[in-house]
DNA sequence: ATAGGGCTAATT
DNA sequence: AATTAGCCCTAT
């Protein structure tokens, strides 16, 4: 480090590609890329660089998957000579210059079959510590020039001060304890052995996988507890050098051993992202590493708020720390906010079983990897993940919604749970967890364990207090995972709920942002992950960072509302198209009508809220029958009753609040085959049969159905809450289509004053009505009252006037009398 | 339920 | 702009 300290920007080169090159996913190409950028470099300042450099390099040739055969292998071997002392430059070099590298890469080389394999392992292990790693040792050490200027800088202040008060905070106050850290180291070290090999084999598995994406999502659960967030910023680490990755904007530390900084701590430190890799723990650092574009892309895209707000976190000079704490699950570790490189690939040292867990976290986020079988599924690491994500943000979430710290308590909980048994228990040996013992009553016998992957609980079943929660394939859950899980399916569900909204919402503005089948898709999406989180005992928990924050809805509501009180100017569109509709449903003579009614329930004060949509079809083979091709007939979906009192009032009022339209998303043909006098009169004040005939569970399983199997592009016609405001041209463009709902105003106005009263479309009147209409006033007026009975009219002209109201037949006559009754 | 006045989109 | 047809609102 010294050695670095006189120039700054070569240093800082230095730091960035060692830093990169402990990143197994950062192409060696990419290095190479990297490294024809910088800067002349004195011989002494790159050295360790290089040589880093050159054994990725060396683990790239002989990686894992290359299937060379051994002769080959051994044949290059003896070429080259994997001699312990060489360094790796040199081994390269040599490796270079007996062969072609291409020929090389094509043939592959087997690790495992070659002498390269325990040379890269001993250059691992033997590889000095990261430059970035030095520095910050150097820093904490408080024997960096630095230090005082860091003590003294920005407007977040002592940096210095703070690291060091977290080390010697984590090691008071870690969240996992010390004595379970205590624990877990003494546990490490009976592991540290083979460690080596356990990775390497694990890598060779993770490796052995062709599919980029699998071996991101297994990477994930080695790398997630590193990867917080590409959207850190990056850190000055004094006032004039800052590291910065363009890409990425990933500020990588070396070294990490307060790795469980307090949240004020790290408050300071939230820009500063922290690679462990101890030159000693190489293995470590390389699994670490392992952090994809994909890999990146894919956290993002799973924890999308939380990747944006979660401050740096750790700390974490020693993995064997963390490792430790891995082990007793990937909750500690993240509650300990140990994201260090070492991640949950250390974890399980404890031989069959370490793999075992190993493939299953693969399997978490990679379900076409092979073995689906078994093992223990990985499911608490991204909960814990994510718990500790917004444990971190304490005062940042912007997601504050219950079930989070629904989670985060469950999850702490357990921690607590675990930790205490863990004490009891404190040597490895004798854990229950390593002798299959009941967690609660330390006993054996038959126990059940937790198909949650990580999670160590194994239990009686009379220990459970309660009868033990299985899921449909009959995996056990522990209350801790149950719990989550059900919160998970709940926020699934939930989510759900709002996506369909929110499309119905957009579908109701159509043509303005969001086309529904990316919503639909985005629910599939959903739904596929809730499979997943049963399957896999995932606890899904970014339903709501997805997509579907209420708020993010809300606003959609309100831009929606937006758009169509101020922008209605704009939008001629849907009532036009609207018009369109009602055109061709004249032209047609539906023998089979759908008829689409929009109700907007919605459960109070942070309860799901949804759109349902009854979907009502009803044949009207009196209508196809006797009216064919005929106009009139297309009237009869006119009638479509919206917000009406028929709806629970209550709902109507939350509709209302919310000022949201909700026209029919097509036009509404209420046909009823039994109509008669009576649902004539009850199709004119808007009562639909239908919706009657559905419960509500109907209505909100035909919700989904309908949103999701089809996403109509019908434009619809809003009624809307700001109709009185608008001019009588937006009006007119907000008609709503079809002659739609007959409301009494007043009952409308007793739920909400200022919902405006959308006129029915016009509909001229036809030949055949006029006609029956004339009929029917000469047939039942009576020349002593003066009055004349509509009502009987109406009923008398059946079919023909079935779309026309009393009233209509008043105006009529009243015209017709204007004109001159013919 | 009905009558009558008024409103408004469409048409002239 | 005037007219008209259809729809809406209110009073009874």
């Amino acid at each position: 480090m010294d050695e670095a300290s006189g120039c700054a920007s070569s240093l800082a080169w230095i730091w960035v590609i060692e830093a990169l090159a402990s990143f197994k996913e950062v192409d060696v190409s990419i290095l190479h890329d990297l490294i024809e950028m910088v800067p002349e470099l004195p011989d002494n300042l790159g050295k360790n660089m290089r040589e880093m450099l050159a054994l990725r390099c060396l683990e790239v040739l002989f990686g894992p998957s290359n299937g060379i055969t051994k002769d080959g292998c051994s044949s290059l071997a003896s070429k080259v000579g994997f001699d312990m002392s060489k360094s790796c430059e040199d081994v390269l070099e040599h490796i270079v210059q007996e062969t072609s590298l291409s020929d090389l890469k094509m043939a592959g080389l087997e690790l495992s079959n070659c002498n390269a394999h325990p040379f890269i392992i001993h250059k691992r292990a033997c590889m000095p510590k990261l430059a970035l790693q030095q520095l910050k040792d150097s820093l904490l050490d408080g024997s960096h020039p630095y230090v005082d200027t860091l003590k003294h800088m920005g407007p977040k202040g002592n940096v210095m001060p703070r690291i060091v008060e977290g080390r010697k905070k984590l090691l008071e106050n870690n969240l996992c304890t010390g004595i379970l850290l205590d624990s877990k180291r003494k546990r490490n070290t009976l592991a540290t052995e083979n460690m080596d090999e356990d990775f390497h084999e694990n890598r060779n598995r993770l490796d052995a996988c062709d599919d980029p994406n699998i071996n991101a999502k297994r990477q994930k659960q080695f790398a997630s507890s590193s990867v917080q967030s590409r959207e850190v910023n990056p850190v000055p680490l004094n006032g004039t050098e800052s590291l910065e990755f363009p890409s990425e904007r990933v500020m990588l530390v070396a070294g990490t051993e307060s790795c469980g900084l307090a949240k004020d701590q790290r408050g300071s430190l939230e820009e500063v992202r922290v690679l462990g890799d101890n030159h000693d723990e190489h293995t470590a650092s390389m699994r670490c590493g392992h952090i994809a574009d994909d890999e990146f892309n894919h956290i993002e895209s799973d924890i999308p708020d939380v990747s944006t707000t979660m401050p740096l976190d750790t700390f974490g000079d020693e993995p064997h720390q963390k490792i430790s704490v891995d082990e007793v699950g990937d909750d500690r570790e993240q509650c300990a906010e140990l994201r260090t490189s070492s991640g949950p690939l250390l974890v399980k040292t404890r031989g069959n079983e370490s793999q075992c867990d190993y493939e299953h976290q693969f399997q978490l986020k990679a379900p076409c990897s092979a073995s689906l079988n078994g093992c223990k599924q990985k499911i608490i690491a991204h909960e814990a993940e994510e718990n500790m994500d917004r444990c971190c943000e304490a005062g940042t979430s912007s997601d504050s919604e219950g079930y989070h710290y629904g989670n985060i308590d469950v999850f702490f909980e357990k921690n607590e749970f675990l930790s205490s048994q863990a004490t009891n228990s404190y040597d490895p040996s004798t854990s229950w967890t390593f002798q299959n013992l009941c967690m609660k009553c330390n006993e054996g016998g038959q126990l059940l364990v937790c198909s949650t992957s990580n999670c160590p609980v194994m239990v009686h079943e009379n220990c459970l207090g309660s009868s033990p929660s299985f899921d449909n394939n009959g995996k056990f859950y522990c209350p801790f995972c149950a719990y989550s899980l059900s919160i998970s399916e709940y926020l699934v569900a939930k989510k759900k709920a709002s996506l369909a909204r929110k499309e119905l919402t957009l579908f109701l503005g159509m043509g303005l942002d969001q086309k529904p089948e990316e919503l639909t898709k985005t629910l599939h999406r959903d739904e596929d992950l809730l499979v997943k989180s049963r399957e896999n005992g995932y606890l899904e928990e970014r339903v709501n960072g997805q997509t579907g924050h209420d708020g993010e809805h809300a606003d959609e509501v309100n831009n929606f509302h937006c758009r169509r009180s101020v922008d209605d100017k704009q939008q001629a569109e849907p009532s036009a198209l609207c018009d369109n509709v009602n055109s061709v449903l004249r032209e047609e003579e539906p023998a089979e009508i759908t008829r689409t009614l929009n109700v907007l329930t919605e459960e109070k004060e942070g309860q799901v809220n949804s759109i349902q949509v009854v979907r009502v079809v009803e044949g009207d083979n009196r209508e196809a029958a006797e009216h064919d091709g005929h106009n009139s007939s297309c009237r009869n979906t006119d009638v479509v009753p919206v917000n009406q009192s028929h709806v629970e009032e209550e709902l109507q009022q939350e509709v209302l609040e919310q000022q949201i339209a909700y026209p029919p998303d097509e036009p509404v043909c209420v046909h009823d085959t039994h109509a008669d006098g009576e649902n004539l009169s009850c199709r004119n004040t808007g009562v639909i049969p239908g919706i009657q005939r559905h419960s509500k569970e109907q209505i909100q399983q035909e919700v989904s159905e309908q949103q999701i199997a089809e996403p109509t592009e019908e434009p619809v016609c809003a009624l809307d809450a700001y109709a009185e405001d608008i001019s009588e041209e937006e009006n007119e463009k907000s008609i709503i289509s079809n002659y739609s709902k007959r409301v009494p105003k007043q009952e409308r106005h007793d739920t909400y004053p200022a919902s405006p009263q959308l006129r029915r479309k016009k509909v001229p009147w036809t030949a055949e009505e006029e006609e029956i209409l004339k009929e029917g006033v000469q047939k039942f007026s009576n020349t002593n009252d003066r009055n004349i009975p509509w009502k009987k009219i109406l009923e008398f002209g059946g079919d023909v006037l079935h779309i026309r109201t009393t009233v209509d037949l008043k105006d009529k006559w009243r015209n017709l009398c204007k004109v001159g009754p013919r």
